[in-house]
DNA sequence: GAACAACCATCT
DNA sequence: AGATGGTTGTTC
């Protein structure tokens, strides 16, 4: 067997062979440090998220043929105080935890080292020398810009500059809105961050929509302040527009004077600190204590304010302001600019006191108008105030774009709230935390209701919040004595995962601890037995590398690119193109169906084979207990499985008892007969290596009889109904060299061969050698004979000579691959369908390569994104993707309105036509692709 | 030549 | 999700 190693940074790529199985990581340590010259000890090997520990051999990491283990070469100083024993493997494991993933860093690879995005408040001295508007600790509300809602928040830093990375993450991620999960499918913060770490752990570019267009916001850029990164480019308002809160001077005194009572300290602190010149206003709103009577005043100068064209200059600053959302803190920290800061609303408006123009906060709910939902400023444009009669108009701006929805009518209109002016925040006096939108949309926060969404996850019960427990991973909450055990208190762990999330305790990788065997592993023979022997160098026990797509498994007839004639080695190549599926079986069916293909590799000494017409034998009736996979006839065959798989194929009513002749054989369902090197013994159309496929055979008949072995079998008459000649004929022969058509070996199988033979040959040189030099020291006079020996057994590889010079013999041979040829119709077809008439350019240069070559171009470029298939009823958007139609209505009902390879918005009435034209294409380049789907 | 390893697909 | 079956390919 053979593997690929390559280093992180993708740079350095070898194969690896000579190994087997049962290869343990030590010994195949042994071997990387000659190939990429580091010393096993500061190998680090990493194959699918596990780090590789010695001990564990290559199965037990389930690594297949020819897969991608990563390699990571420490620098040689970091493992000088490490004893080169089994301490290297500790000292590599003790740093990480649970599943040996790939972002376990060590603090000694600066290569690796995680940036963290934002600082904690620890790292730095809690009151910095940056003056502005707003200081540490001020409780504020903030405006989430993906909502332009705002929130109550608290200032935790401030900076002058954006600090980590480009994100502004003036989002919430854990929002439940349509915006959110707008976002949080395409471009959301998590996938700005929490790929991050993959991406310099494998160094591989891996450009998402969201990430390649998305620079840090530059602080200077004013204009852009409120922008964030998707929104840059787009006019947005600027804090001054008259969209914006708009608080004139003379609104000081409005404010509530019990709370600014309550709070003296603040105008030492300012005047200490020493900033009147920099707050006039501040300064301003110092000397004038608000007095309740002239709140009325206020307002109508406010009014008189906005009618004058003369809009007063905002206080600002150019500091960023890093906060936390109340009652989100587990989003982190944001990094806001003052123009998303302001005060802590705290003055309730009355609403004779609300007045058209103005603009205040209210609650509003955009998706449903009469439930409750987040904090916006609203541009009061009417207001009924009767004794019945209490209503509230305006304007809100939504969203990320800020798109005004005018005459909403708001519904909490005892819930209204003065804007505050930026830039004066009175301490310790926090008014009751607004309500918003309810947490829970599944029980309204319904205190009574019982709710499995957000209370405990079993019973569901609201009741005793201090004995529920929060999932670490689902967040979901379950009650200590709901759980299975029960647990007598909240446990003293620092992460809980709830029944759901908890990985099997007996399925993860402790520091230091060795690899456990899943449950499948365990139930192998490999790990009952005893037996030491070596297994799994060869191609016995190998997995597929690779899966057909082209058709699905259970497809009739040829499969596109498979020509007759054309030969594998080995079954497990015949399985990846997809001509004959099971890795051992003879029959590939289902007993519902019918059966798809066979392989005739001559088990029963009883089938004759006549090329266009053989006999076949059923499966069964053996006792295969013990892993065996063959054994002497033991029992009756039934006509179940894939026996019964065979008999529907037939063209008759099934017939358990007596079988039964097709009235009419062609019209049978066609079986796909792959040969195998095995038949020569009895049949001379079978090929002299491995397997070939001879075309599609039909059943004429099949019947019961008793075979060698006194057993009952099934038998089966197939003939060859295939316009296609006969690999034997003279025509098939011909076509099989006008085709090109040669034995496929798996990728890397010759090479790995060749130096496998290198390898023995040395040996037997240096064993001859050796031999020769005691021959030499023996006899004195056969010196010149030994020698000449040596030399002739070192030159013996005439035989690698030969091959070597067969090697770039193939290259042309392969060149002279016929192209594929394509029938005017399907031309012309290609031609009509101009929405991917890029593709169609890039693919169709590909056609000099061959059918198999061109197709596997064509399958790649229609691939789903969403599937990973080949799109069915596809859809051609306007950015030239295609996606399945079912693909794409899942992504519009998830509320995801943007193509799903580009994330190009397609509107939300976009309609989904399906691309005719490519549906008659790819239903003519692979036929019966779509069955199943 | 006998013994024996795993994988893939289907069925339950 | 687990059981079953199966004409392979390698090692001893």
């Amino acid at each position: 067997m053979w593997i690929q190693v390559r280093t992180f940074d993708g740079k350095q790529s070898m194969r690896v062979d000579g190994l087997s199985k049962l290869t343990k990581i030590e010994d195949l340590r042994g071997k990387l440090a000659n190939i990429f010259n580091a010393e096993p000890e500061r190998q680090r090997l990493f194959y699918r998220g596990k780090q590789m520990v010695n001990g564990h051999t290559l199965f037990d990491y389930s690594v297949g043929l020819n897969e991608i283990v990563q390699i990571m070469i420490r620098p040689p100083d970091a493992v000088t105080n490490i004893s080169v024993t089994d301490k290297s493997e500790c000292d590599a494991d003790n740093c990480s935890s649970g599943d040996e993933s790939v972002n376990s860093n060590k603090e000694n690879e600066p290569q690796n080292k995680t940036k963290e995005v934002i600082p904690t408040e620890e790292s730095e001295p809690m009151h910095c020398d940056l003056v502005g508007l707003y200081e540490v600790e001020d409780l504020v509300d903030a405006r989430d810009n993906d909502m332009n809602a705002w929130f109550e928040a608290t200032i935790v830093r401030i900076s002058a500059k954006y600090e980590g990375d480009c994100a502004n993450k003036n989002q919430k991620a854990s929002q439940s809105t349509t915006t959110s999960q707008i976002s949080g499918n395409g471009c959301s913060q998590s996938s700005l961050t929490a790929p991050r770490q993959l991406m310099e752990a494998t160094d591989t570019p891996t450009p998402t929509p969201c990430n390649t267009d998305t620079p840090a916001p530059t602080p200077g850029d004013t204009d852009t302040a409120t922008a964030t990164p998707s929104e840059k480019g787009t006019p947005t308002p600027t804090p001054g527009d008259a969209d914006a809160p708009t608080p004139t001077p003379c609104d000081t005194d409005t404010r509530n004077p019990a709370t600014n009572g309550d709070c003296p300290e603040q105008n030492n602190n300012l005047q200490k600190d020493g900033q009147s010149e920099e707050h006039p206003r501040k300064q301003g709103e110092n000397d004038v204590e608000g007095a309740e009577g002239q709140a009325i005043d206020a307002m109508n100068s406010e009014v008189a304010d906005v009618d004058n064209v003369e809009v007063p200059s905002q206080p600002t600053d150019s500091l960023i302001y890093h906060i936390r959302y109340t009652g989100y803190e587990e989003d982190g920290v944001s990094q806001l600019r003052c123009s998303d800061v302001r005060p802590r609303a705290r003055k309730l408006l009355k609403l004779d006191e609300i007045k058209p123009g103005m603009t205040v906060m209210a609650n509003f709910n955009y998706d449903e108008r009469d439930e409750r939902g987040y904090w916006y400023d609203v541009r009061v444009t009417g207001v009924r105030n009767t004794r019945t009669i209490k209503q509230l108009f305006g304007t809100v701006h939504i969203g990320l774009e800020k798109t005004p929805l005018t005459d909403c009518k708001i519904i909490f209109v005892n819930e209204i709230f003065k804007v505050e002016r930026p830039g004066f925040v009175t301490p310790n006096c926090s008014p009751l935390k607004r309500l918003s939108k309810p947490e829970c949309s599944h029980c309204n926060d319904n205190p009574r209701r019982k709710c499995k969404e957000c209370a405990c996850g079993i019973c569901g019960g609201k009741s005793d919040p201090n004995k529920q427990i929060l999932c670490d991973e689902c967040d979901a909450a379950y009650h200590i004595f709901c759980l299975d055990p029960p647990l007598e208190a909240i446990p003293d762990v620092d992460e809980w995962y709830c029944p759901l999330c908890k990985n099997d305790a007996s399925e993860v990788v402790k520091a230091g601890e060795k690899l456990k065997h899943s449950k499948k592993k365990m139930s192998m023979p490999s790990a009952k037995s005893t037996c030491k022997r070596d297994w799994g160098k060869g191609m016995a026990c190998v997995g597929r590398t690779k899966e057909c797509r082209i058709v699905p498994p259970n497809h009739w007839g040829p499969v596109p690119g498979v020509e007759v004639g054309m030969m594998w080695k080995f079954r497990v190549q015949a399985s990846e193109v997809g001509v004959h599926r099971p890795h051992v079986a003879g029959i590939h069916g289902r007993e519902t169906e019918g059966a798809y293909s066979i392989v005739l590799s001559g088990g029963y000494e009883d089938d004759v084979d006549r090329g266009d017409e053989f006999t076949y034998t059923g499966s069964g009736g053996r006792d295969l207990s013990g892993n065996k996979r063959t054994a002497e006839q033991s029992s009756d065959q039934m006509l179940t499985r894939m026996n019964m798989a065979l008999a529907k194929n037939c063209n008759a009513k099934v017939d358990a008892k007596n079988g039964a002749k097709a009235t009419n054989w062609q019209a049978g369902k066609p079986v796909r007969v792959v040969r195998n090197c095995k038949g020569r013994k009895h049949s001379k159309y079978a090929p002299t290596e491995g397997n070939r496929y001879d075309g599609i055979y039909k059943i004429v008949e099949y019947w019961q009889e008793k075979g060698q072995s006194g057993f009952k079998v099934w038998r089966y008459l197939l003939r060859r109904d295939d316009l296609t000649p006969a690999p034997w004929s003279k025509a098939g022969q011909k076509r099989v060299k006008e085709l090109g058509l040669e034995m496929q070996y798996p990728e890397g199988y010759l090479e790995a061969q060749e130096s496998s033979r290198l390898e023995k040959e040395e040996q037997e040189a240096k064993a001859e050698a050796m031999d020769a030099e005691e021959a030499e020291g023996a006899e004195d006079g056969s010196a010149k004979k030994g020698r000449k020996s040596r030399k002739s057994s070192s030159k013996t590889p005439g035989k690698g000579k030969r091959k070597r010079e067969e090697s770039p013999d193939k290259s042309p041979k392969k060149a002279k691959v016929p192209a594929y040829k394509m029938e005017s119709a399907l031309r012309k077809l290609i031609a009509e369908d101009e929405l991917n008439k890029k593709l169609w350019d890039e693919c169709l240069v590909m056609t000099k390569q061959g059918s198999q070559k061109f197709l596997a171009v064509v399958e790649e470029h229609v691939c789903c994104i969403c599937c990973q298939n080949i799109a069915v009823k596809p859809i051609t958007t306007k950015c030239a993707h295609n996606i399945c139609q079912a693909c794409l209505q899942r992504s519009f009902k998830a509320e995801v309105y943007s193509c799903p390879a580009c994330r190009t918005d397609l509107g939300k009435d976009y309609s989904m036509s399906t691309n005719k034209t490519l549906t008659q294409i790819l239903r003519t380049m692979f036929p019966g692709y779509e069955n199943g789907r």
